[in-house]
DNA sequence: TTGACCACGTA
DNA sequence: CGTACGTGGTCAAC
């Protein structure tokens, strides 16, 4: 079918701008689309040699921009690695994940979940196609529907093949599911606030972004990681044996100062607490923090805490860390995923979510091109009054500062109270911030009470739902109010659960600001490139700069009125255009 | 080889 | 005995 056809088809078929059309994709061989009962294949195993399906997908993006209904980031990556931007998407795992909870899944569960199937029956391939051929259910081997009403394993594992009626099966069962999770997002609307369908949205959005962060990188200039490196460990070794030259010329350092006929190995931690005991000094473990406080009493420690950090270096930000992750491209790569996190938070491979302020030096825009740095500012604080709807909190953040007003209010310094606030949202209960929440609680009894409660359901083994619908699962079901269960385990599970509703919120507003950014410099030849939690890096052209930075902040506006219509609550950002990371605030 | 634990970087 | 994550190390149990 000729692209103009197509586009015809789905608009007699009733497609109008932004509504869902399902996709399937079989990367260099087909794709299925399915509109309202209707479904069409373009390629497959029927497909004319000259015809690029994907060429279509272009072409009905730009004439209807619809919803592109997607199983998973699986398919909104075959797009990205072919060049193909589409806008907005409804991603089918990512969906499941924010009603269901945990981590991103395999099909079979996501249409099992969306069916209200038992996900003890869910299907799975055998490793050996003789054994699960014995194990295969009746019904027809062409119905990916089992009588069962579960998926049948081989079509939830990709194994779905190429031929026309397939693609088009495969993509009305996507829009199937689509519509009973838009039903099931209905109901955790209606119970829990009417903000669970918008998630949906943004959280499939980031599925896209995620995408692209993966298959785009970090540009990073190779030259001067290499020499932030050999700062800390040396320079390159060209050999092995050089390489435990190296390693030895550093143990060396900290064993000079170990009594003589003492055998330690550094990396032991074990041993370091025996060698520790045997001078006299004896510690719980040995953390960086615990070691700084015994420094003073024998060289040792020192030396060992300078090792610490050079062995850091070497092995996990070290040149192996470089060769295998920085391309010949100059772009750092890791696995992005929009919502690994239990409570929802964007996760990185390759260390890209925890790499050392020292090598953000190294992350350099390239040539005619500037980074967009933009942070969200006191983002837990603020979203804790936003889900709560504390009205003296949400006072407090109308200020670009809100720990002063909370300061005032509590009357004690700025330190103390930003400690009591984030104490609260971490469940901190010792400490020099103790007394600082009691007036917390006095001044500020809503919000309070909103993260007792979350502790307190928590505790007792309940899932939570965050603000914008996402469940946090407490661990199994009937976990909690064993009489058994260690105090421990409880206190712990009610601290998860006090951050976790924070957290997850935050998580969604940023996503939400990320995926309208996205949106908003598609058209100016700038790309997000990573996500840290409350921080956005934009790589734009220089000549766009300004732009850029105005849509950047235009668009928190714009999330932070789609998170939260109406809130007084402020959320500032700190946005400055940099060639380099490490340059503006850090 | 695998899993628990530790340690430590980021937010 | 404030949270989350990913990564790489040791050590004990296979």
């Amino acid at each position: 079918m000729v692209t103009s056809g197509l586009i015809d088809a789905l608009s007699r078929a009733g497609a109008h701008r932004g509504d869902p059309v399902a996709l399937v994709v079989k990367p260099g061989s087909g794709i299925g689309l399915a509109v309202n009962g209707q479904a069409w294949a373009v390629g497959g195993s029927e497909m004319a040699p000259t015809v690029s399906p994907l060429s279509d997908v272009a072409a009905i993006e730009a004439a209807l921009r619809p919803r592109w209904v997607l199983w998973s980031a699986a398919t909104a990556s075959a797009l990205v690695r072919v060049g193909l931007h589409i806008s907005t998407a409804w991603d089918l795992t990512a969906v499941h994940a924010l009603l269901h909870g945990g981590w991103r899944v395999d099909v079979g569960r996501v249409w099992a979940a969306a069916h209200d199937l038992p996900l003890d029956g869910v299907p799975t391939v055998a490793p050996d196609d003789l054994f699960s051929a014995l194990h295969d259910v009746a019904g027809d081997p062409e119905d990916p529907v089992q009588p069962d009403g579960h998926l049948r394993a081989v079509w939830a594992d990709g194994g779905w093949g190429d031929r026309p009626e397939r693609l088009r099966r495969w993509a009305s069962l996507a829009l199937d599911v689509a519509d009973r999770q838009l039903a099931q997002l209905t109901a955790v609307a209606d119970a829990y606030g009417p903000r669970a369908v918008v998630t949906a949205r943004s959280e499939s959005g980031a599925e896209l972004l995620c995408a692209e962060m993966t298959v785009g990188g970090l540009p990073m200039d190779r030259a001067t990681a290499e020499s932030i490196i050999a700062g800390f460990v040396g320079p390159r070794p060209r050999n092995d044996a050089e390489a435990v030259e190296l390693r030895l010329g550093r143990d060396a350092e900290v064993l000079r100062h170990v009594p003589a006929g003492v055998e330690v190995d550094l990396r032991s931690n074990a041993q370091i607490k025996v060698l520790l005991s045997r001078l006299g000094i004896e510690v719980a473990d040995t953390r960086a923090w615990r070691l700084r406080e015994v420094q003073g009493r024998h060289p040792v420690v020192g030396a060992l805490l300078a090792w610490r950090k050079a062995e850091r270096m070497g092995t996990t930000y070290g040149y192996r860390w470089l060769d295998e992750h920085l391309g010949p491209d100059g772009r750092l790569r890791g696995e992005w995923s929009g919502s690994d996190g239990a409570a929802g938070r964007m996760t990185a491979s390759a260390g890209l979510h925890s790499m050392p302020a020292d090598l953000r030096a190294a992350v350099v825009a390239e040539s005619g091109m500037v980074f967009v740095r933009a942070d969200l500012g006191q983002i837990e604080p603020r979203v804790l009054a936003v889900v709560s709807a504390d009205r003296a909190l949400a006072a407090a953040a109308g200020e670009d500062d809100m720990y002063a007003p909370v300061a005032a209010q509590l009357d004690v310094d700025r330190a103390t109270a930003k400690t009591a606030v984030l104490g609260a949202m971490y469940g901190a209960t010792t400490g020099h911030g103790a007394q600082a929440l009691r007036r917390l609680d006095a001044s500020y009894p809503v919000a309070m009470a909103y993260l007792a409660g979350a502790a307190r359901q928590a505790e007792a083994g309940r899932d939570l739902r965050t603000y914008g619908g996402r469940l946090i699962r407490m661990g199994p079901a009937g976990a909690g109010g064993s009489s058994t269960e260690a105090s421990g385990a409880v206190a712990a599970r009610g601290r998860y659960g006090r951050n976790a509703v924070i957290q997850g919120a935050a998580a969604e507003l940023f996503k939400m600001w990320a995926v309208t950014v996205r949106a908003r410099i598609a058209g100016l030849g700038a790309h997000i490139i990573l996500c840290l939690h409350d921080e956005l890096l934009v790589h734009a052209l220089r000549s766009q700069a300004t732009a850029v930075a105005e849509v950047v902040s235009q668009a928190l506006e714009e999330s932070v009125r789609r998170w939260a219509p109406g809130t007084s609550v402020r959320f500032p950002a700190d946005i400055a255009v940099i060639t380099r990371w490490s340059e503006a605030k850090g």
